[in-house]
DNA sequence: CCACGTGCTAGACAATGTCAAGATAGAATC
DNA sequence: GATTCTATCTTGACATTGTCTAGCACGTGG
């Protein structure tokens, strides 16, 4: 309300979210590669160098909204698997992986920006730890599915990155559009159902 | 030999394998987003404006480069598929998977730009075709599963993307160096073992 | 009413992608 | 062997970008 005055406002009100919003719109029109902050300033109605006095440079814009996109991400796996509560810690397991890949579908500015903008994630300590958060949930479903099923063969770090690689490579080759020639008749959903169905094979082993 | 005279000849002699060549060495120490068309140009001892000539513009450049990496791909695929000949069609596809893995990780550069650097795959025919070509090995170990193993009630389209999700995903997170956290102590070696281990879980149906 | 700091502007610089125009050398043609 | 021809590369220019330095605007506290 302050801050919606006409353009020439010299104090913006809330400029860091204003550009972040023109972020996710030029990345949805131009991809993460074309992401720039004379672009996003541009959106906001601000000078060219305005955004670099909220986040330290293009990298770190870029980890701003790839920070929001995992806080978000994190929201959604944590809804997954409490929605499933009902079914087994392999249901609830497969419950969040579909949640992984349909934010990845339906979110998929974020997405780019976490994965695939060349941001080296560690070295923002800031996005890094709400990366770890995301992660975490899916970690704990797994913990239940171990300590559930009593898979004692089996090493739960394996576990573990089986299923973030099954949900990320999905999730990846949903994203570009990539399926193998000839199978793209099928849905995105489709797809969810039949890659985590086929890990219910795990009720093999015990 | 003709093309190694000194600095200043004309012609080149193979400028596209020179400049192929230092994008290899830019991705490596400064990462695919930072690959520019000047940059290469210098290190192959060039004007400016020569890599205009032989790929259209920047993104022609990266999807050439692009191309090159999807036939060594391809290569290493059908190498692995081969050499497991002995065993079952499950072992087959487990060692194409883990080639892929392999490639990701020990050619990194030509990894990042084939699926990270934001090309356009589609939209470069003969870049797509290449892609397509290397793809099909593994749908082909896919085809050996479904026909071999007679899984009547699974969608082999399911299983390929199954497949693909898992390699795709394991080389992602392999090359990104971001295991889950506290799991970053296995090496990536025994986490392709782990996680094509994992499929083996398939010989539960049939 | 005046300092004062936060939030933004203004101007400059080197680097980049791309385009137009020209130079150069080796092959083709006669 | 001289003359076109063509692929290959150079030079110069322009708009755009990231980043740096300096300065301006405005609300707050004295």
């Amino acid at each position: 309300m302050t801050a919606s005055r006409d353009s020439a406002v010299y104090h913006h009100g809330d400029l860091p979210n204003a550009l972040l919003a023109a972020v996710g719109e030029i990345v949805e029109e131009k991809g993460a590669a074309n992401v720039s902050l004379r672009e996003a300033a541009r959106r906001a109605g601000v000078s060219h160098s305005a955004p670099a006095h909220h986040f330290k440079d293009k990298e770190g814009m870029l980890a701003a909204f790839a920070e929001r996109g995992f806080e978000i991400l994190r929201g959604e796996l944590a809804t997954a698997r409490e929605s499933a509560t009902g079914g087994s810690a392999l249901d609830r397991l497969a419950a969040v992986g579909t949640a992984y890949v349909r934010f990845a579908v339906h979110r998929t500015p974020y997405f780019d920006v976490m994965f695939r903008s060349g941001i080296d994630t560690p070295s923002h300590e800031h996005l890094h730890a709400r990366a770890d958060s995301a992660l975490a949930v899916l970690m704990g479903a797994v913990g239940d599915l171990i300590s559930e099923g009593g898979y004692t063969e089996v090493d739960p770090r394996h576990v573990a990155v089986y299923f973030w690689s099954l949900a990320h490579g999905l999730a990846s080759l949903a994203v570009d559009r990539s399926m193998p020639p000839g199978l793209d008749e099928l849905t995105i959903e489709d797809y969810i159902a039949g890659v985590f169905g086929m890990s219910q094979l795990f009720n093999g082993t015990g």
